[in-house]
DNA sequence: TAAAAAATTGACTTTTACGTAAGAGTTTTT
DNA sequence: AAAAACTCTTACGTAAAAGTCAATTTTTTA
């Protein structure tokens, strides 16, 4: 594993702009090292930036992912900070959870859209 | 069923405000009835806003969106329109299936950090 | 029928998530 | 060494999706 990613090699592999990854450090989602002022990028910065574009795919906003990452981070000490992350986890899984539910539906209505339109098709067959 | 909804009834079931419904007018998606001035709801218009809402939920953009309701009416005759909404189906599919893949993957992580936290609440009822 | 509540259009504003451009410094390639 | 490629900061611009406000109707309720 490559102990550093330059910022191009990085906007290549998720096909995105270095505006958009210095976006990302200005709102705190990546904090890449530097060599002077040039960003490098670890591993560890990489895997953040999966887990921000898997977060947009699925439309949360940049807050919101923040909140999904900030969960991933090694949990604290105190009891009362533990009940309030599993809480906060209980709450995105309903939600991931209705998301997924929305998928299934809009899948089979397509199912049937598609159903629809290769009988529509045959009939063309035949009529013709 | 009823046959009309005003405005105020949509929003208020779908907790979004009247501006949105006539932006979505406006963009096409929904096309109330008028009497008078006013705006008359059909039962198919809500229909509409429930398959954009659920659009909203997925992350969709308004476009999208209308490209989605847009292979639900009913399919056309020409052959070759049809084979490019199957064509249109089959990729928005492959769209959500992906999307699926990323709520499976967000989940399980999800389930990691909570035992995590679990663990460690544990440990606090143990060493305390 | 008068007052209150709801609806309309139109225009301007806001937020989010970057895009784009300028100007300058570094590093790499030729 | 000169050119090309890459990187930086700063700052203004923009598109999407509404929010907000104003100035009217329209409809409903008292």
């Amino acid at each position: 594993m490559k102990d550093f990613y330059t910022i191009t090699e990085l906007t290549r592999e998720f096909d995105i702009s270095t505006r958009t990854l210095r976006f990302y450090e200005d709102e705190g989602l990546i904090k890449p090292v530097r060599r002077g002022r040039t960003r490098l990028f670890r591993p560890s910065d990489r895997v953040l930036i999966k887990q921000i574009m898997r977060g947009k795919r699925l439309g949360f906003s940049i807050a919101e992912i923040r909140d999904i990452i900030d969960m991933y981070k090694s949990p604290p000490g105190e009891s009362g900070q533990l009940n309030r992350i599993i809480e906060g986890i209980e709450s995105k899984r309903a939600e991931l959870r209705q998301k997924r539910k929305d998928i299934e539906d809009t899948l089979s209505e397509l199912d049937q859209v598609e159903d629809a339109c290769m009988n529509r098709l045959a009939e063309l067959r035949v009529t013709s």
